[in-house]
DNA sequence: AAGACGGGGCC
DNA sequence: GGCCCAGTCTT
């Protein structure tokens, strides 16, 4: 099925001057010093759905942190998150945890080294699969992610959507077809390097490419037409008042999120929901849900906060409570010295600013 | 097959 | 504002 496609492909030319490439030009990363197969593991996870540039910072800290499986296993889920705090999907790191853990307990501290066993852990589906295996045990198995699809949708000139499941197989199927079964540890990452720097979504550098001999989009002058894929939907607002709730010794009541779902585990400031309850009826809301009695000061901003899938559109309002204690363990004060120990969303970072500019007009 | 799941950077 | 990013899991 791939034969029609790569009849008239060049196969070893092309991998020769890829390789070639790589040798030359391949990006100094943290995670490329050296080949341990748990900080591999450590850096394919955070770079999912995320820019090189904004994971380097966050695997130094995470592996000075947790040097091996085992410091990871170990460690209380709260610190990995807060150590997580800021890069998103979330999830990502819980899955990791415990995955490591199972690593650690059912195969002795040693990360595996076959498709079947590696792809049975969570959070590795088959593109961190492919890069674990490759990169850190060198075998020739295709990891298929973002960069590699555009790059192949231009050099073999793909037409399918490549946001359908169906494409990504197929993808596969090249990839198996092409990658060097000498090296395929820098093969995958030369094609993710040169996705990366070159074969750009947007104004690709057609020009410095390696292998733009080979490229079929280049060719046909289409390379801005490639990859193709069907446009996102759009996303849903919620609108929420967030209570910034402060207490005489300078406390603030926080609450930790659900175990699943949006920003599992994390900390946040009361959030309501505003539009089934309506501003009327919020100081007894408050009270119901979080057996807090409080009142309203001021509002002091709002926020516009955008994920993949939704918008907040949060008010935020200061409130004083002459409570000290909450008889809740998922529902707490924390004086505002010790907020940054809990992990928290990015939007609810924010909110930390009001809470210390009124400092600031406080002792003015 | 479609949604849920973060956040930042670019145009 | 929309798009993209070294994707995976759930429904």
């Amino acid at each position: 099925m791939t034969n029609q496609i790569l009849k008239n492909f060049n196969k070893l030319q092309f991998e020769h001057d890829l390789l070639h490439w790589y040798a030359e030009s391949k990006r100094d990363l943290p995670w490329r010093s050296e080949n341990d197969p748990y900080k591999i593991w450590v850096s394919e996870i955070m770079l999912q759905q995320t820019k090189v540039d904004t994971v380097i910072p966050y695997f130094n800290h995470f592996i000075e942190k947790y040097p091996s499986v085992y410091e990871l296993a170990a460690a209380e889920q709260q610190d990995v998150l807060k150590a997580w705090e800021g890069l998103g999907y979330y999830s990502r790191a819980r899955n990791l945890q415990n995955a490591v853990r199972e690593v650690v307990e059912e195969y002795g501290g040693k990360v595996p080294s076959t498709p079947k066993e590696l792809g049975s852990l969570k959070g590795i589906g088959p593109y961190t699969k492919g890069a674990i295996l490759s990169i850190a045990f060198n075998q020739p198995e295709p990891a298929v992610d973002g960069n590699v699809m555009r790059v192949f949708s231009r050099v073999l000139k793909i037409e399918e959507d490549i946001a359908q499941q169906s494409t990504k197989k197929l993808f596969e199927d090249y990839v198996r077809e092409l990658i060097s079964k000498e090296d395929p540890s820098s093969f995958n990452q030369a094609i993710m390097d040169l996705g990366a720097t070159i074969c750009t979504p947007k104004s690709p550098g057609c020009m410095l490419c390696p292998v733009q001999a080979y490229c079929r989009a280049f060719a046909e002058g289409i390379q801005d037409e490639l990859p193709i894929k069907k446009k996102a939907k759009k996303q849903k607002s919620l609108s929420y008042v967030v209570l910034l709730i402060e207490n005489k010794n300078g406390d603030f009541v926080i609450e930790k999120r659900l175990e699943n779902g949006l920003l599992a585990n994390l900390w946040q400031f009361p959030m309501v929901p505003i539009e089934e309850i309506g501003m009327d009826h919020l100081v007894n809301w408050i009270y119901s849900e979080y057996g807090v009695h409080i009142h309203l000061r001021k509002k002091v901003g709002n926020l516009k906060h955008v994920f993949s899938h939704l918008i907040w559109k949060l008010e935020i309002f200061e409130a004083k409570t002459t409570q000290t204690e909450i008889h809740d363990d998922r529902i707490i004060f924390v004086h505002r010295d010790d907020i940054t120990k809990y992990p928290f969303p990015v939007s609810h970072q924010k909110m930390l600013q009001y809470i210390n500019s009124s400092i600031e007009e406080d002792t003015v």
